[in-house]
DNA sequence: AGCGTTTCTTGAACTAGATTAAGTTTTCCC
DNA sequence: GGGAAAACTTAATCTAGTTCAAGAAACGCT
């Protein structure tokens, strides 16, 4: 049931079977139907979902009315709003299930008391967040550093099956362009 | 010498006197020259930099040979290629100071040691780091929501003395557009 | 202080991607 | 299974920002 989650941490840091167990107890799994929201604009962020299966985004409506991408969170990924988690303020951000997906929530309320009792979180989450960081500026380079054509061609490369299982709308707007121009590049390659 | 790091610490957790000390001495101060690099492109990046005095920030080059900043780090933050610290592999960015600069070298060699006898600075780096990557999505909202002008008032209404105080073709970089068209933006408003 | 280098400005021409509208295809729900 | 909604495609037109070249201003070093 945790398992992908427990692996995932077992990646970086050691839990005794006793402090895995102390760990599940403050977590819950919760399934998010596809379109269903877990964050809201104007909401403060209830907490942290880590994806045991299908696929989260996190996005922002623009003042077209259309819906800016800002990032996915597929199985192994946390995903939130950390401005608002922190500070408790109402987030600009909508987090929402991409496809029928089953998600792990660290709720805000028991991440202090947690920290607490299993002090090895702190360097588990220290480690993901450095990874988060990096993978952010290497988006950011590419972003600077190829035309749009270019982007999805590299993501197509990296990920050909996640590029096939989000609506096509989504994508374009994630790497930074419309609908209508990834129709055009789409139909430049065959 | 090193209160403003301890200050920024002590703002996240609590170090006694001793814990202070011992910290202090896995760190050494370095000045770092204008235009001096702290990291080149194809190193293995060696420390995380924390900014006493002056300004620091990362770079790539372009294929068109331009400069392309991708953050600046000025006084109390923390600047450094995660991706390539972690990983070891050599990085494609440049860390350079923007003015003759102060920073705190807190080198990788020494990272592991430090965090086993000081792990309340594992907690102060996730907590940092979980700034990092919100101040990342905030940025990538800006991106996407606003235009480049959009983009130049915005940052110059936050911070109007930094927008004084670093070239202008850094700025423009940082900002997602040329210096030519940061000029036809400050000519258009007086 | 002067000269060379670097940074900034300006304008004309250009272009990557946006916008708009209309139509097609796919998906979803009753 | 069929109809409505959502997603995708296409093409013409437009635009935000780029490129290029040339010149001006500011800076740095001797």
């Amino acid at each position: 049931m945790y398992a992908p989650l427990l692996a995932h941490i077992a990646r970086y840091v050691t839990l005794t079977a006793a402090e895995a167990d102390l760990l599940i107890g403050y977590l819950r799994r919760q399934p998010v139907a596809r379109k269903e929201l877990l964050l809201a604009q104007g909401q403060v962020c209830p907490a942290n979902y880590f994806v045991l299966r299908g696929c989260l985004r996190t996005y922002l409506t623009t003042e077209k009315g259309t819906e800016q991408t800002i990032q996915f969170g597929i199985e192994g990924w946390w995903l939130t709003d950390y401005a608002s988690l922190d500070s408790r303020r109402a987030s600009e951000f909508f987090i929402q299930a991409v496809e029928d997906t089953e998600v792990v929530v660290f709720d805000q309320q028991v991440q202090e008391e947690v920290f607490g009792r299993l002090p090895q979180l702190e360097r588990y989450f220290r480690l993901i967040l450095q990874r988060a960081v990096a993978a952010s500026q290497f988006r950011v380079k590419l972003m600077f550093s190829l035309s749009g054509e270019q982007r999805y061609h590299h993501f197509n490369a990296l990920f050909p099956e996640f590029v096939q299982r989000v609506p096509q709308y989504m994508l374009a707007s994630y790497l930074g362009f419309t609908p209508e121009f990834l129709s055009k590049i789409r139909a430049r390659v065959g």
